[in-house]
DNA sequence: CTGTTAGCGCATTCAG
DNA sequence: CTGAATGCGCTAACAG
């Protein structure tokens, strides 16, 4: 059941030479050979299709060319960038990704330790979500071995090495943006700041919308801020809610944070239903960006996470550590949303309307 | 720079045996040994916090109990269930999954080779694409290593466990039902159908909309009939040219099946801009869903992919295929997919509308 | 019932 | 420059 493996040894004697010899010129190591057993060897391997088995090489060589990427997956399109992402600078210097989903801290610490025993090189945590528990990583650190974790809520204090997307300056830069356009009224509908589980994003993003507020002499009314759950349905009743307040279309604010997509999706068809157009009668201004984005209707201004460059940093971090005998020093990184400016914040127009 | 790994032997040391003795008694195997012995064992390794190395043990057990996932990412929202899934019935059972995504063929067989050189058990390849050289695989197929592939287009005259879903029903089944709504005029938005990359699905999709149709003696127009080449961008663009070609809202067709939720957007979009509300102008019905499809404005009646299952079903014959010995027979699955009732067709009411 | 022995496939000293 | 010997950590016969 298992295909006829072709060893070294098989090289090794077909080429006639010794399988130390085989390996020192399979792998170009400096001890010189003469051309002719070079010759031999190389074309004894091409014939027998000869592969080394990397599970024996890691053995001796105490390193497997893997690395385990342990995600906890709420919002999949996003997390799936930086496998990606990470995958792409990984795969081209032999790494291979092992891959685990883990729903809850009792299943990431079982996958630690499964990929531990696998003896992984190193590790890339993905969290989107609100796991915080992060003692079983200063373990982890304590044995050395090279990781690094994105997007993880409250590991500030650790000595890890950590990717983190600024959410506060999100939440600033759309509500500034807002606030350039004109707007003087900007309502929010946030994520899950309190309770559990919590989000430190939903926190630090309305922080940010909070800031912009402040820096125009705006008075933020506690009228403007609904809680939208960081879902559609959530954005949804936020938004009836909101309507429901105003009591009349002039009395509404004139601009919306909705600090995530999924929410504004909801927002959208509330807003809809109750005869309000976006961005006429109300501007709006989102976080997060996924294929669709740029395609609805109308379609959102949003500040796209920098997932891909999180992955991409993350991989090449662990590469530079694979590289060092010693440890390098842990690094601390904060990335920045990228503003993409479309329809519903009223900058760009909208398509001319086809009339029968 | 790497934990200092307690061995077997230190285990052996401290609990005063054998180590033959430690792996017998850690692997529960049946050779009964003093309880004595056992216990010592047992507290020696928890005391050391022994926990075997998995690289070694797979090169004498030949086998690694790891499977490789291998996945052509164009529709990433859909693949990601199949993972997940696919995980939730192998990790119980120890197995890790080892991912690569490949963009094409040639870095398809790369991973391959990547992953055979580490051992893994089988594989599942997942392909949402037009990708259809399965040569390679066929390779695969001789040296006896188990695999199943997933939504794999053409490989029906192959020997490989394979699991497809039904393109063909899905476009039937959609325009059944807006026949069953009493429409007599279903226009279609298909996929690229032919070309190159050209997509089975596409073809499929439509190739049930046409039998539907010729099921209700309705002769099918080739003015219904529009490409959208399954993006937004598509979408949006064959609508144009839909009330473009029709001029007035009256003459357009009073139902569509548009083949992939991308194209919905830009087609919801374009019907928007035109002044064509769906369902009550045009009902629509699609395929694929997302977590967002339920809440948009419309909420779109769809046809949605069976990945999860398709996962769990290719994981179970993996699994299956480990436990034996000699090669079970290949099976070939086809899944439906399941239809999620919603506003685009106008079989459900919409939401009262908030007035002011 | 337990310990000794022999590899799994490979890379790496270290003599010759 | 080359090959024989050693061991990575573990399991599986095989004796005792």
């Amino acid at each position: 059941m298992r295909r006829k493996t072709v060893t070294i040894r098989d090289v090794a004697q077909r080429a006639q030479v010794s399988v130390s010899t085989v390996s020192q010129i399979l792998n170009g190591n400096h001890s010189y050979v003469s051309a002719d057993k070079r010759e031999r060897v190389l074309q004894a391997a091409e014939e027998l299709q000869y592969r080394p088995n990397a599970i024996a090489r890691s053995m001796v060589k105490q390193r497997t060319g893997t690395v385990g990427m342990i995600f906890t997956s709420v919002v999949d399109h996003l997390f799936i960038h930086t496998i990606k992402s990470a995958q792409a600078v990984l795969k081209p210097e032999g790494y291979t990704i092992f891959l685990a989903d883990t729903p809850d801290i009792e299943s990431e610490i079982q996958a630690i330790a499964a990929l531990q025993d696998r003896q992984v090189d190193g590790f890339i945590f993905v969290s989107m979500t609100s796991v915080a528990d992060s003692a079983h990583l200063q373990r982890l650190k304590a044995e050395e071995v090279p990781f690094v974790v994105i997007n993880r809520p409250r590991v500030q204090a650790y000595d890890f090495n950590q990717i983190q997307w600024n959410d506060w300056e999100a939440g600033y830069l759309a509500t500034r943006h807002l606030l350039n356009l004109g707007h003087t009224s900007v309502a929010t509908i946030c994520g899950p700041r309190q309770g559990l589980p919590h989000w430190q994003s939903a926190f630090d993003r309305h922080e940010g919308w909070q800031q912009a507020l402040a820096e125009q002499g705006i008075m933020v009314s506690p009228d403007w801020i609904f809680d939208g759950n960081y879902t559609c349905q959530g954005g949804y009743e936020a938004t009836r809610q909101l309507l429901q307040q105003a009591g009349s279309k002039s009395k509404l604010p004139t601009a919306l944070f909705v600090a995530n997509e999924e929410m504004s999706i909801g927002v959208l068809r509330a807003l809809h239903y109750a005869g309000v157009r976006v961005p006429q009668d109300i501007a709006l201004v989102s976080v997060g960006d996924t294929p669709f984005t740029a395609h609805m209707t109308p379609s959102l201004t949003t500040l796209a996470h920098p997932v891909a460059e999180a992955g991409q940093i993350a991989a090449q971090i662990l590469l530079k550590q694979f590289a060092t005998k010693e440890l390098l020093p842990t690094q601390k990184i904060m990335l920045s949303f990228d503003m993409r400016v479309r329809e519903s914040c009223g900058s760009n127009p909208e398509p001319s309307e086809i009339f029968f």
